[in-house]
DNA sequence: AAGATGACGCCCG
DNA sequence: CCGGGCGCCATCT
């Protein structure tokens, strides 16, 4: 087999419960997801645990901007599932604006690297 | 132990 | 709006 079957690590545990508190007809993101398992800068790994775990409701995970993340045909899937729940698009994406799940709070922060605070291209001086 | 991976996210042109 | 690039980071090989 390609990966470990249940590899519970404290990250997972945390983001799979994150994942099972968004509701049927409600969508979030990698990130929110993420930042709501207190990993606020581990969105990929949001997706790792959808894949390696099963019996996540995974097509209400979406990326940012409410945008499918996925290839073509999965695509498709996670559209008609969410479509089937009531989640409705905009064209290519979900309106968060109507669909995201809030969660109440994001557990402290994990043991992550305090770093910067700056997002993206931002700590990046580039000069 | 070092390098590669990836259901991401954000900025730029 | 879209593609190109790079940063993040726990896991896997």
């Amino acid at each position: 087999m390609k990966s470990a079957p249940t590899t519970k690590t404290p990250l997972v545990t945390a983001i799979s419960g994150a994942i099972r508190k968004v509701p049927r007809g409600r969508v979030s993101t990698y990130g929110a997801v993420a930042r709501a398992a207190g990993y606020p800068r581990c969105a990929r790994h949001v997706g790792r645990v959808l894949r390696q775990m099963p019996g996540l409701p995974w097509q209400r995970i979406l990326g940012s901007g409410g945008r499918i993340s996925l290839s073509r045909e999965a695509a498709l899937e996670q559209r008609f599932l969410l479509e089937a729940e009531g989640v409705r698009f905009s064209g290519r994406r979900v309106d968060l604006k109507r669909f995201e799940h809030h969660f109440p709070a994001a557990a402290r922060p994990a043991k992550v690297k305090p770093k910067a605070k700056l997002t993206g291209r931002e700590l990046r001086p580039k000069l």
